[in-house]
DNA sequence: TGTGATGATGTAAGCCCTTACATGCATCAA
DNA sequence: TTGATGCATGTAAGGGCTTACATCATCACA
């Protein structure tokens, strides 16, 4: 019901200083061409006021925002905090707001949030992996809003992405892990089925096995949400199984971090009996313990690239380009070699 | 220069499917008012055009936006984002979005964010702690938005707030360690000139040192930014510092993982040499080894309260009420007896 | 057949701004 | 003195939507 002493419009500035809602506009969006001392008076009248400019009708009138919209798909872990940072201070840095959503990981709530975005006008759009509906695309197309993909890069998309192929780097530490001997392999994972990254990683992992002239069935994945907590129930559920695994590789640190947890609580020396891999780099995997062996990304890079371009493709109108970041293994404590005597 | 192809507007789609546009409008905000066919030809053009209401016009011509907004310190560590979480969940069971902003810790930054969420309509805002320049409060109040504070709760205070008591939860864990015999003692802190938060929790600890008929001088204070590197920076100056703490009190549990891992680096067994104490008990806290023993708060809880606090506020108009929630030291295994044999 | 109620739809004002264009005024060169 | 110039300011249109009010068709009932 707020009973609403309405806030103070331009109109009222206006008339608090005796000039015209153009000038006090003016004294607001591009001070140099008014007077010092109609400014100085204009300034006055807003102050007193508590004056506020609706962004709304700014947006309205002006045909801009600038706002940029990002949907990630969750804040509570730090998977995505420190690119998404990173992001923002780029765009802070160029006169751009951030606004963020997240969408629970669940694609219908990314399309719900991705409208809304667009409806409050953001004049592009960051979101994380390519896998979604296609009439969201085109959608987006229809209004004409540049669109980038980060947390992935994928030569197969046409889309525009700035980011890492995730099958690849995925490929890469699985090659390591085979070749310190592992041959009973695990993963925790997101579910695979909605999230392409997952996939992807998932894909890295099978592909070399293949090349090893390995069987995929080796590998045991578990599908989870991602969190310290799940992490470490998967990892439970894996080294309760018949065939325990030699190595378990995690979708991402968080989960790493939880399945390191339940080693140690069940009695597992990592990397002494069960090697245990994460994915990302977060700060997290520095000082857990043991180190995590994990995949690093160069998330305020991304971040950081990812503002440029949608910053220059908002004011320019050309088409973004895509770039693919390098990810690098580092190899730290949790991954040793295949233990000598197979537990089981 | 954005060629645009504009988005389509109510026009469009009032054209398009040769109805009016109160009548497309009164599809989209009241369909029962509309007879069923009617609706679905007015359906397959918003669907066919790719239309989405114009979040601004729209703001403008109803007078409300069914917007929360919520500006936190950080998004970069996990402590705000439990709490949060909750609040976006329940704000959504009742229609209202969320949205974030985060300040970076600094006050400037914190009140050009809350003027950008006004200017955005927020029917509400969710602020973190007390302290902040009057004129931001006037401002609000000038504006009639329902504010509400949380992660802090001050019966000194008059601003409605929902939190728990900083101070008497420091307090009750500094108790704890002096009875433990603990006198050397250390706080790694955000800093407290500008984090009234942090400012309380260092006031428990220094009533508890009286209370003990201590001196105050006896706690080493650090003061940094809150992260995982920080903490372990801070930690390793304390233990080379000539006069080392047998116990370091942590503003977080993210400065406390960090200085949990750097005490595991410089060789110092926790608790055996030093105790290590956190606050907040975010997830990190059970997977750190060994397990933190900090000061649980119930983030959840209080989101999910804070939410229909302000809900109730906007749909009401009435006075938030204030409430305390309750605080509990969870006692792991970082925090343990003063060691027999002082360092130095 | 006329009357009134009911329900569906249309008309148009107004929400708050920005900005193209118009106006007014002082200044200065000729 | 006059006309041109340039700066400061004002006027008013229009951007997309909601909603009070007006209109109109229909239908039940007397």
């Amino acid at each position: 019901m707020k009973d609403s002493r309405p806030s103070p419009t331009l109109h009222d500035v206006a008339k608090q200083s005796g000039f015209s809602t153009a000038t006090v506009s003016r004294c607001l969006n591009s001070p140099k061409q008014v007077s010092e001392k109609t400014r100085e008076k204009v300034m006055a009248a807003i102050e007193e006021l508590g004056y506020t400019p609706n962004f709304g009708a700014r947006a309205m009138a002006s045909q801009r925002t600038n706002t940029i919209g990002a949907i990630i798909p969750t804040m509570e872990n730090a998977i995505f905090a420190r690119g998404i940072q990173a992001f923002q201070e780029e765009l802070d840095a160029h006169g751009y707001t951030l606004l963020v959503a997240s969408s629970s990981y669940r694609p219908d709530l990314e399309e719900q949030q991705i409208r809304s975005l667009v409806a409050r006008g953001a004049d592009a759009l960051l979101l994380i992996g390519h896998e979604r509906d296609p009439a969201v695309y085109k959608l987006l197309e229809a209004q004409n809003i540049p669109v980038l993909v980060t947390w992935a890069f994928d030569r197969t998309q046409s889309r525009p992405s700035i980011g890492f192929d995730n099958r690849l780097a995925m490929r890469e530490m699985a090659r390591e892990v085979l070749r310190l001997g592992h041959r009973r392999l695990a993963l925790i994972s997101a579910d695979v089925s909605s999230n392409d990254r997952a996939a992807a990683r998932l894909e890295g992992i099978c592909e070399a096995l293949r090349e090893a002239g390995l069987n995929e069935g080796d590998l045991a994945v578990i599908e989870t949400q991602y969190g310290i907590e799940t992490g470490a129930i998967a990892f439970e559920t894996l080294m309760r199984a018949p065939t325990q695994p030699t190595v378990v590789f995690c979708g991402n640190d968080v989960l790493a971090v939880g399945a390191l947890g339940q080693a140690r609580e069940m009695g597992f020396d990592v990397p002494g009996d069960v090697s245990i891999v994460g994915f990302d780099d977060i700060e997290l995997a520095q000082v857990a313990y043991p180190k995590l062996t994990t995949v690093h990304v160069p998330h305020r890079e991304m971040g950081r690239h990812a503002a440029r371009a949608l910053i220059d493709a908002v004011q320019t109108g050309r088409q973004i380009e895509s770039r693919e970041l390098n990810v690098e293994l580092r190899l730290r404590d949790s991954l040793g070699p295949v233990p000598k005597i197979g537990g089981n």
